[in-house]
DNA sequence: TCTGTTTCTGACCATATGGTCAAGACTATG
DNA sequence: CATAGTCTTGACCATATGGTCAGAAACAGA
């Protein structure tokens, strides 16, 4: 077994070199997906050579599996920070807001989940059913709660939750696309869709 | 060249051949992308040999051109309808549902074009920032009449119609997450999107 | 049935790709 | 500064993949 899978970076150089190799493979997976990116590539793109990648990792789908480990921990995050609150309106935008934030910040991660689901989440599968379920009913339950009490206008949880993903997402996943469409206009799109999403979903919850 | 690319389909062969190596390629090309298809998959799925697929084609390239073309075609169409209205509410509320009639009835093509997206639209930039940015800027333009008219809160045109495709195709695009998360409950899923897209662009767009 | 054309395929080729390995280079520590 | 352990790589292998080609099989019209 690759040193960096079992020893988890017990050397300077093992961390240093790991970290290296996992940003190149996101880069180049989340661009190309897991069929379409070559070893020789994040070899290339993290400026080591191919034998000194599978010196760290077991393989492709091993650097591609501890990615996606990570990026489902990241990606449940922001959802669980959504919690009971007196405004609920407000914690559903804040909630708005994180994922567009992150849509921003990290949409080489949300492109990499976006080609594992596109391919039918052949290595996520579980995860999907299992822990993303339950953290999804969940919240949805609170929602739920929100409309019985009348604190926000009646709306199927899942769809709304759905909906924030959708939105926010593409703007990290069709980046190119709204680029292209917006042209020149494109330099601020992220305070406008923030401004757009936050009036959208206000008027959606508004009883 | 290939038959197929310069003759369009002139023997009865021709025709049926064709369309069953672009049936079985779209299958393909919109599970994997294009660097994760191979010749042979498609051959098998269309149920030929890798040769015969290419004497109809020029190579896999060709395949997933003639695709990326008749897609680009078909996904302006709903969009294409959009017109001025007595009730531009209800116009846009048409237009969702189209997209969402689309999402479910022709989820490959959808899976192709965010394939394509994803990967930074090599093969089709040119139509985003051409016939695609044109039409969008069209449409947002009648949007903004609508506004100044005072017959619709005032939006975000360009943002609005991102939110329209996004929530849309992603019942296409993320099918195994919504079903995974809905889990026995995604039978409806379909009539339960229309019914909350329908409610959400409507409070959106409400005054 | 004969014949020119279209359709199809087994065998083949060049290159790309995931992965291995032995041996050399480097590094930390006594 | 010696040396045990860590790190790196050129050369190599097996398989996969896009694509070619000569000739066989099927077909359509006379």
């Amino acid at each position: 077994m690759a040193r960096a899978a079992s020893t988890k970076g017990r050397t300077r150089i093992q961390r240093e070199k790991t970290e290296q190799i996992l940003d190149a493979a996101l880069e180049v997976f989340s661009t190309y997906g897991f069929r379409g990116s070559t070893i020789d590539q994040i070899a290339t793109e993290a400026g080591l050579s191919k034998p000194n990648i599978l010196y760290y990792f077991d393989g492709k789908e091993a650097i591609h599996g501890v990615l996606l480990d990570r990026l489902l921990h990241k990606w449940l995050e922001p959802l669980n920070q959504l919690t009971d609150s007196d405004d609920p309106t407000r914690e559903i935008c804040d909630y708005v807001m994180r994922k567009l934030e992150m849509a921003r910040d990290f949409p080489r991660e949300s492109r990499l989940f976006a080609n594992e689901i596109l391919q039918g989440a052949p290595r996520i599968h579980d995860q999907l059913t299992g822990s993303l379920k339950t953290l999804t009913d969940e919240k949805a339950t609170l929602i739920q709660h929100w409309i019985d009490k009348g604190k926000i206008a009646p709306v199927d949880p899942h769809h709304l939750i759905f909906s924030i993903w959708s939105t926010t997402q593409h703007y990290a996943d069709f980046d190119v696309q709204v680029q292209s469409v917006l042209g020149d206009k494109s330099e601020q799109r992220f305070e406008i869709a923030a401004d757009h999403l936050n009036k959208m979903f206000r008027a959606v919850l508004k009883k």
